[in-house]
DNA sequence: TGCGTTATAGAACAGGCGTTCGAAACATGA
DNA sequence: TCATGTTTCGAACGCCTGTTCTATAACGCA
């Protein structure tokens, strides 16, 4: 990567610049007003050069055919994540349905890249209400962020629907002969057996988040 | 807002689907096209009731000057968070200079809404390393986003610089008399005491970020 | 039935816009 | 100094593109 001259560097910002403010590319004579340019051949020539060296890419043809690589790469890492409710101990979550899942009308939603969320698929996040997670170092306030799943593997993370209480919990899951046993973060707090077909597993956490003041 | 026409809701779910392949707007004539619509007024028509009704913005007389007004309002709330480097007792954080802050290099950018970091500006993250921080429900491995401030409140969870020792620790800072008391988050560690002109603050936690596996 | 509103359609206009071409200025290096 | 490649310039071509005008239904409402 070569290298940008003066001129070049003007014309990325400039590029930069009107995308932020009109959210769409500017055309050639944008630009050669913007960076003071008196042909538009050398703006297309100088557009080349940047589009050689990987910093934009043009539609040839295309009325402000113009994309900015690395914008394009930093929406990619983006995803929307529906931050549907709140936990506690005794209080159902409301869980979406994995069927119309892209359509759910969540409060609030969070952008996460995908390092965090680790580019799964059906992820939802919870509010923690509460102090019953403390020993998991999750504290009163904390999101939660839950990948919906179906089943869990010992020690994991999961939120629990038990079926017979009509109730959800967010806890540890071991599966032992004959039971399930639920085991809360929190040490002071004791552990609950379950028979498995009571139990039905809804997500697990595969993030946590808090805010400080 | 009222509710759209079929018609409508096609055209503006192909905006965004062009949007998201292409980064830049399609014209009226993609429009017309896609959706299978015989004339271009029969677009400008529909795209006048969309700006109406508040789901998109037009710029006139401007080829492809359409801008959806949610990918507008979420773009908003998101700030690139460099992630720069790791933090353990004892070993220095490579704090950026905050002059040069917009254009630092860091090996690792995470993307997070403003709600996260409160709209601050300054915000940068370091990975933990160690348990030292478990009684402050942070874990080996967790990243804390930190705000760059020279000054704390006592309590507040710092990164201060001990310049003597030229080293840094993340630890709660207590302002005593004639000292600063730098308590450690874990019970099992004894606080450092040190003298004020010692003393650098380098930022203050403002969220904490787990992932599970 | 008549009337206003909404929605669709076709066509044409005028300026917007990317492209191309020839020429010249400029820098680089043998 | 000459040759070569880079960069700039002005102008023109022709399709692209938003706009506008007129016409035609479809629909609700009185």
């Amino acid at each position: 990567m070569k290298t940008l001259s003066d001129r070049q560097q003007r014309i990325l910002s400039f590029i930069r610049d009107f995308l932020e403010e009109k959210d769409y590319p500017p055309t050639i004579r944008d630009i050669l007003k913007a960076c003071q340019i008196s042909s538009t051949s050398v703006v297309d020539y100088n557009l080349d050069v940047l589009e050689r060296e990987g910093y934009i890419r043009r539609d040839a043809e295309v009325s402000r055919g113009i994309e900015l690589q690395d914008r394009r790469r930093r929406r990619e890492r983006l995803v929307p994540v529906p931050v549907i409710g709140r936990i506690a101990a005794g209080e159902p979550i409301p869980v979406p349905a994995p069927d119309n899942w892209s359509m759910l009308a969540a409060a609030e939603v969070v952008e996460l890249s995908q390092e965090l969320t680790r580019g799964q698929e059906k992820v939802y996040a919870l509010r923690v209400k509460g102090t019953s997670l403390v020993d998991a170092l999750i504290d009163d306030g904390d999101i939660v962020l839950m990948q919906y799943v179906t089943a869990a593997e010992n020690g994991e993370l999961v939120a629990v629907w038990l079926k017979a209480e009509g109730e959800v919990t967010l806890k540890r899951f071991y599966r032992e002969p004959g039971r399930i046993r639920l085991q809360p973060a929190n040490s002071q707090m004791q552990p609950i057996y379950a028979e498995p077909a009571n139990v039905e597993v809804q997500g697990k956490v595969i993030a946590v988040v808090r805010q400080l003041g």
